[in-house]
DNA sequence: CGTCCACAGGAATGACGGGCGG
DNA sequence: CCGCCCGTCATTCCTGTGGACG
């Protein structure tokens, strides 16, 4: 291969070597697909359930579940867009609303959210939670719709709000001379239920539909469904699309994964300038993957969280095989120190320290060590490289991971 | 078998910036 | 422009606790 040496160079490769993609957006994953391959029980199930708004009655609650990238999104979207036209076809009132809690954040960007689809203008803050829920029962009432609402990764607001706004949801029927609402749960935890008030969680379960984890198999037709529109003839090798799949099944049968496997495996494909994506160009999609991933977790992170992950990297550099809160937070008020910032109190730089964990660059784990204290057993998640490049990268902190602390020696010593 | 370490992690509270209605 | 509310981040104070040591 031969080194490329202009811009123009690049981007002419790139136009001639248009042969791998097809259609590349169809491999997004908020892309819905005509067919959705091992999921008719599912989209059946909630299809029967949502029938009865086309003939005026109002529907069930339901509540979905399943692990990320098992088509939960996917397959009730798919419904409910069918559901809106034939309910246009017959004239039915039915309002369909889709939220994503987790992106929304907020019970009030939530309701602002169904406010804006039933037409009922709210700002974007300013107001207090209650009115933009009046103005939104107002608004339900007015226009004499079965509204269903659709709320998407609803364990990651009841984690962060507590169930207040679900609560009022399923209870605002009772108010409602005219309109009507269902909702519709959708959850990646299946525990999530303990979170929940009973009356809430009997309300909202009429209806369970549980979306299991594909299998390699599974896998296989769907990135076959989707490749066939994706790729262009032959540009693909089964043996890659089977790769893809089994990775994908080996971690929890995410399809969103494996569609993204292939995804950077055929732009890898391309950027080579080969014909065809091969099981090596997988194997290395699986790399860039991941890779990607931290460094964008490790770029965003706060100033106050980056310091302390550069504490566990310079402990790490001692013979000591584990870090505790204690000896960080040393390391840490002595980096602090060293550029100029304040340091957090040692209660928050230990939920900084659980935070860490949650997203994978540390490892923590609660140990008791008899008399000698209970305290958090902390390592690296990922490679000490990466820390290295993260704090080459950045101007102010650039010196701290060439620093020796003070009280290394120290901590080093006595253990 | 009780003590007591070194924290964990919950709760209450506060400071601060942003945005709106009036 | 004021007053109000929100969301975020942080501090302070607090109670809880597994298990090695004496």
């Amino acid at each position: 291969m031969s080194k490329l040496n202009t811009l123009d160079d690049v981007f002419n490769r790139f136009l001639s070597n248009t042969h791998i993609f097809a259609d590349r957006e169809v491999l997004r994953h908020d892309y819905i697909p005509e067919k959705l391959p091992h999921r008719d029980e599912q989209i059946h199930c909630l299809g029967g359930m949502v029938a009865p708004v086309l003939r005026g009655s109002p529907c069930s609650n339901a509540f979905i579940y399943g692990k990320t990238g098992t088509g939960k999104t996917a397959a009730t979207k798919y419904v409910l867009n069918r559901l809106s036209l034939k309910a246009q076809e017959l004239g039915a009132p039915v309002g369909v609303c889709y939220v994503n809690c987790r992106l929304a954040g907020t019970e009030y960007r939530v309701l602002s959210n169904l406010c804006y689809a039933l037409g009922v203008k709210v700002p974007f803050t300013g107001l207090a939670v209650g009115e933009v829920f009046d103005r939104f029962k107002e608004g339900l009432d007015l226009q004499r719709k079965i509204f269903i609402v659709v709320l998407d990764e609803i364990d990651a607001l009841i984690k962060a709000r507590g169930d207040t706004l679900l609560y009022e949801l399923t209870r605002v029927n009772e108010t409602l001379r005219h309109g009507r609402t269902s909702i519709v749960g959708i959850s990646n935890d299946l525990r999530f239920k303990e979170f929940l008030d009973p009356r809430v969680l009997s309300s909202l379960s009429e209806e369970e539909i549980v979306f299991r984890p594909y299998n390699a198999t599974e896998l296989q037709d769907i990135l076959w469904e989707r490749a066939q529109i994706a790729f262009s003839e032959g540009a693909l090798l089964d043996s890659a699309v089977a790769l893809c799949a089994a990775l994908a099944a080996a971690e929890h049968g995410d399809a969103r994964r494996a569609l993204d496997l292939l995804r950077v495996a055929g732009e890898l494909a391309e950027r080579e300038g080969a014909a065809v994506v091969t099981e090596d160009n997988v194997r290395q999609a699986e790399k860039r993957v991941e890779h990607d991933r931290i460094v964008e977790v490790l770029e965003n992170l706060p100033v106050h969280s980056k310091v302390v992950l550069c504490s566990v990297y310079l402990l790490g550099k001692t013979k000591v095989s584990y870090s505790i809160t204690g000896d960080i937070y040393g390391i840490y008020c002595e980096l602090c120190d060293q550029s100029g910032l304040s340091p957090l109190s040692q209660r928050r730089v230990s939920g900084l320290i659980s935070e860490l964990d949650m997203v994978g660059l540390l490892n923590a784990r609660v140990v008791s060590m008899g008399r000698y204290g209970r305290t958090k057993k902390i390592r690296l998640g990922i490679g000490r490289s990466l820390v290295r490049k993260m704090f080459a990268d950045n101007d102010r902190l650039r010196d701290l991971v060439g620093y020796v602390p003070n009280c290394l020696a120290e901590v080093s010593g006595k253990s």
